[in-house]
DNA sequence: GATCGAACGAGAACGGTTCTCATGACCGAG
DNA sequence: CTCGGTCATGAGAACCGTTCTCGTTCGATC
């Protein structure tokens, strides 16, 4: 299953014209150990030969390939993690005091009946969703 | 109402120790009238006579005392508007091709039940919950 | 192995945001 | 009404996460 995993990040480089190096698996390794999304400091540290350009260039083409996800919060940092298709559809914890991101999954019918919703105001307003995004924002266990 | 929303506004600001001054009020008084979350550069693009300086300082001020709210997407520019509180809870769609972020509502059903599938995940994990985002993204009528 | 294009890494450059500081506005005391 | 002190203002400098540059290295192909 991690073998698929890197059959599908491989295909989809390639796809893009890009190749599957040692490097990008081994970023693509580090998002998929990690049940959170990571900054690139944290890849950084846990991977000291990564050099901090190569890493930020990497993510961006992992990105364009539809590999990895880029996450945004009004901390400092961005974070990144494994495209939603090659995890599971999941959602984010985000704590407002230290910035740490960590995943959570609602019930499937909750997931459903806001599936449908959104997809009506999608309609009504002509605008193409992609995905949808939710986030829970406070402090978590640790900051608290 | 508008008259309330200031007075909210300088109530708010005086609790943190701030002013609520012609400045600061200019800014509420843009971001109440839009009807999505503007960027600094629009924001002084309709009021030429605000100092770029001043609006960062201004809106981090309005932030910290809970009158505006910042988002921050993928694209470039933070954007702003009013706290929740202040105006309907809602939410947003994100085109990921211009940037462009306008509000939207779901049905007060739907919002419910996943208040109460939130609060539960909240509690399981020990994180202290303020408030959620729901944000679809996709592209909008006019990039598509 | 030779070759050639792509990936790599160190450092420079970029740009949205924050900070600095001299100036100006406001408010209370006398 | 005037003086003083405090805080807001704005132009520009500084900051720092991210992106770009460019010489070097790797790796696929023949």
């Amino acid at each position: 299953m991690t073998a698929d995993l890197h059959a599908t990040a491989s295909t989809r480089l390639r796809a893009d014209g890009q190749r599957y190096t040692p490097r990008r698996r081994a970023l693509v390794d580090l998002l998929a150990d990690s049940d959170q999304p990571l900054t690139i400091p944290q890849l950084l540290e846990h991977r000291k030969d990564l050099a901090q350009s190569s890493a930020y260039r990497n993510l961006a083409i992992l990105e364009r390939a539809g590999v990895v996800h880029r996450i945004v919060t009004t901390d400092e940092f961005s974070r990144y993690e494994l495209a939603e298709d090659l995890t599971e559809h999941h959602h984010h914890l985000i704590c407002s005091s230290c910035g740490d991101v960590t995943d959570f999954t609602v019930p499937a019918a909750v997931e459903h009946d806001l599936e449908a919703a959104l997809s009506k105001v999608a309609k009504r307003s002509g605008f193409r969703a992609r995905s949808h995004r939710l986030d829970l924002v406070g402090t978590c266990a640790t900051c608290e």
